[in-house]
DNA sequence: GGGGCGTTTGTTAGCGGTAACATAGTGAAG
DNA sequence: CTTCACTATGTTACCGCTAACAAACGCCCC
């Protein structure tokens, strides 16, 4: 007992057996079982994180921002990652929640049934991150990508661009790609446009697949002017196809990406992009589940971030 | 107990009171508890997998190479992040440790005198990942960091390159950038040469960095021939930057990076790198703790991957 | 010297499962 | 109708720790 709350610095040992203690630990090279000591407590320092993916590096940077305040509460992340795979996600929230976790924070709003039941049933803080668009569980952390799509949609109209593309990835799963093509249309419909092509793709180098989707689709349609892509790789992989072929941006085509990614600094020329507050999202849904919100809210909170659009050098002065 | 026979699908239960237990379980949303499981049966089903950074692509591949491998076999990762820095990796490591996993893997060779300790009383399989530079505490699976630089610095030589600068991440605990190095300029030393410049960076978007770098190397010292950076990001800002300023690649200077990153393939003109065998990495050491090698290899497995020089287009032909 | 008080150390009973063993059904063979 | 060989369910004792409470130990004061 006493080897216990030395361990964890709680009660009143004196100095001399303190030490002992730990020299003692130190000696045999003890590490304490968290799981006894977790069952016995009822409290457990973990905070199930689930994710779609690690290879888009938006999530990254979501993940840098929860353990930055995570780092100094006590509380620890566990990642999970679920390839967009809504079955996928039930699996790994099943099993993170059967280590009882603090608190989970997941990507997205749209889960299956059983996810959803099992988050009302958790008993723990949980916070929905990345969109706002849709009820969420509990507390809910991210943009509005509908928003995001329609506001973009206004400044290339803007712009007095008038022939329009699309080029995103091929995922049925990624609802906030949608949404944002949702918006974007949306914002082009009110202004008596429709889009005049679009194209997807599925694996692969992005960068890559940006180049090759460009060139399909100036070569379908040759008359477009302007290319909305869904993230900022496969913008920057066009911007590039675009630049080699001597192609004017912005003046023959404008170009624009979505999520305003580190790398975009050293390319050639700025791709206009929309920032999506990823790390200040990841901030946020970890102060939630820290419980050191300003206000002290409880639960139930939802924080929608006003995404800042940068418009680069690939969208032509209005 | 019945109910534990039946959510574990272990001992013989009748068809009957499985479906009205599962039938049960699912109406109360009952989740196990991994905790009070864990502690009777003394198995935990967690890898804890530490690793320097998430923002280097290199990890994340690691690491879906040993999802890849480890989604089978009923065991799970649990990432760690270190940052770099040896104390964190110890924290991280102590942290994982008390949870009693079934394996650990970890970047490196280097460690601080404390987890190496802890390494070896775990009593569990330890995979060191990404460099066999050195001896392992258990197992170990990666490249010859030393050996890769080496041969770098062999192709350039051999192509006429003479005034050789290397490029690279200011970072006192990437031990294999910095084994690459030594091997390189061992490799010239050899030759007769030395390095004719270095330039080292830390933090902010490494494709910018890249560019920057390359340009101040260029004109502190506009004689080089030759830039070898210490990863493709940089490399790729670099090779941006000549073709921006018109310098013929690979006439003029030839360039090389390393990692053989996927980002790579949508560039104007593709840099010479050496692939790091990422996902093997990952999936051998997944491997290796799911006992799953073949031969049966029990521990202490060392196992040196070679990594394929990818010329690209950026070293002349001899 | 004994009572009261604050501090330090020890005791006991779980936490929610599982291993190992014990018991209760069940159908076929004797 | 037993007995046997199974299969299906139930019992018991932990796993290693912590909450809550109990005891021991000074120390001061009357």
């Amino acid at each position: 007992m006493t080897v216990s709350r030395v361990l964890r610095n709680r009660g009143d040992v004196s100095e001399a057996t303190r030490e002992r203690v730990l020299e003692a630990a130190r000696r045999l090279g003890y590490v304490p079982n968290k799981i006894a000591g977790a069952l016995a407590s009822q409290r457990v320092n973990l905070v199930g994180v689930i994710i779609p993916s690690l290879s888009n590096m938006v999530f990254p940077e979501v993940l840098t921002g929860i353990s930055d305040v995570l780092e100094d509460t006590g509380l620890q992340p566990v990642v999970g990652v679920t390839n967009y795979l809504p079955e996928r996600e039930e699996a790994v929230l099943y099993e993170m929640l059967s280590w009882r976790p603090s608190g989970v924070i997941l990507a997205g709003l749209e889960h299956t049934e059983a996810s959803r039941a099992m988050l009302e049933q958790a008993g723990v803080p949980v916070v929905e991150i990345m969109d706002v668009d849709g009820p969420a569980v509990d507390s809910a952390v991210g943009i509005s990508h509908r928003r995001a799509g329609r506001q973009m949609a206004e400044v290339i109209v803007a712009a007095g661009y008038r022939r329009i593309a699309f080029l995103g990835t091929q995922m049925p799963n990624d609802f906030r790609a949608k949404k944002r093509l949702e918006g974007f249309e949306e914002a082009l419909a009110k202004a008596g446009l429709a889009l005049a092509d679009r194209e997807f793709y599925s694996g692969g180098s992005a960068l890559l697949k940006g180049r090759e989707m460009t060139e399909a689709v100036l070569k379908r349609t040759p008359d477009v002017d302007f290319l909305y892509y869904s993230n900022d790789m496969i913008g920057a992989g066009g911007l590039l196809y675009c630049l080699d072929q001597g192609i004017d941006v912005p003046g023959r085509v404008g170009l624009a990406g979505f999520n305003g990614v580190e790398l975009l600094d050293g390319l050639p020329r700025r791709l206009a992009t929309m920032d999506a507050c990823r790390l200040e999202i990841g901030q946020i849904a970890a102060e939630i589940i820290a419980g050191k919100r300003p206000g002290g809210v409880i639960g139930g909170e939802v924080v929608e971030l006003t995404p800042t659009l940068q418009p680069g050098d690939t969208i032509r002065k209005a």
